[in-house]
DNA sequence: AACAGGATCAACCGCCCCTGT
DNA sequence: AACAGGGGCGGTTGATCCTGT
């Protein structure tokens, strides 16, 4: 593969880096800092891709990066993250403090995903794969179905979102319509989750990622954007908690097929629907506790 | 001890998105 | 508006380790 020097520098190297290597990009990074990757190969004396030193970094010797077995609240967090965001692994790492997008998929892969499979639950829709009230597993795996529950969270968001919209059309009312929608707050990825699970709906994308630069755009037609975001703590606890809706009325109001409002497609009981919200309630509580722990708490 | 098969995980690849020109 | 470069993401691969026979 790697040819004897005369033509070594005209080949870039792959595979398993040495400790010399990692010693060469560590030195440099900590020195001047990464850069640009496509040029820090060739400054840091490596014959490797920037990419390559990139993924290194990012997976293996960034220094804030806690490697070794999930803690049992992880493999939840992970559980419920994914249930939520499907195979958005860095989406999910952003809640997992000092672990990578990397890491995760792999523990997800090898590990998760068969445990859920055993569990009689499809790894990818989170659902019971057997009719509910059957075994004594698929009982447990209906208890865990984090579909019902985000149903459930779905619901109430919508409520809300049918009161602030009656709210919010007054309020325009009152306004001048010629002038423009405010641009819209930042949200995070817990709403597109959210949002593309009404793939009828128009498709409002929301992407919130703190070490990400793509943050906020909305809706394939690309009605507004917003970029540079920058996360503040609690964000994610307030927005879930206080009701995933409250991120972005205006744009959701906008984005949305109208006839969702009236939530014919999720007529659930409503003599269940208070003891489900209460479910949520907790559902949402646990999960947050999870991934608002501090970072240097040992929880993690 | 030797082998086979499964599990694990680091690393690569290809695609996509964003930004600058 | 179109294009190119850079970076990030998710899927996949392949080497290595582990476990059971």
């Amino acid at each position: 593969m790697v040819r004897s020097n005369g033509q070594e520098k005209m080949e870039l190297k792959k595979g398993p880096w040495t400790r010399e290597e990692d010693q060469k990009l560590l030195a440099y990074i900590e020195e001047h800092g990464h850069g640009s990757w496509r040029s820090l190969p060739a400054k840091a004396g490596l014959q490797r891709c920037g990419k390559s030193c990139r993924l290194r970094w990012t997976n293996y010797l960034r220094p804030d990066i806690k490697r070794g077995k999930f803690s049992s609240q992880e493999e939840k967090a992970i559980i419920r993250l994914h249930a939520l965001l499907g195979n958005r692994w860095s989406a999910i790492a952003t809640h997992l403090p000092k672990r990578t997008d990397n890491e995760i998929k792999n523990y997800w892969n090898t590990r998760l995903k068969k445990r859920l499979t055993r569990m009689g639950i499809d790894p990818a829709t989170h659902k019971p794969k057997e009719s509910p009230g059957g075994s004594a597993q698929s009982r447990q795996a209906a208890v865990v179905s984090h579909m019902a529950q985000w149903e459930t969270a779905r619901l109430e968001a919508e409520a809300r979102l049918v009161r602030e919209s009656k709210l919010q059309s007054k309020l325009q009312l009152l306004q001048k319509i010629s002038v423009p929608p405010p641009p819209p707050p930042a949200c995070l990825d817990v709403l597109k989750a959210w949002q593309s699970s009404n793939t009828s709906s128009g498709g409002l994308f929301v992407v919130y990622s703190p070490t990400s630069t793509l943050n906020f755009s909305i809706n394939s037609a690309g009605v507004g954007k917003l970029n540079g975001y920058v996360e503040e703590k609690g964000m994610f606890n307030n927005l879930v908690q206080d009701d995933i809706s409250l991120c972005s009325m205006n744009n959701l109001e906008a984005s949305m097929d109208p006839t969702l409002l009236s939530s014919d497609c999720y007529n659930s009981g409503t003599s269940s629907y208070a003891g489900e919200l209460e479910d949520n309630k907790n559902y949402w509580n646990e999960l947050l506790n999870l991934v608002n722990s501090p970072v240097e708490s040992p929880v993690f």
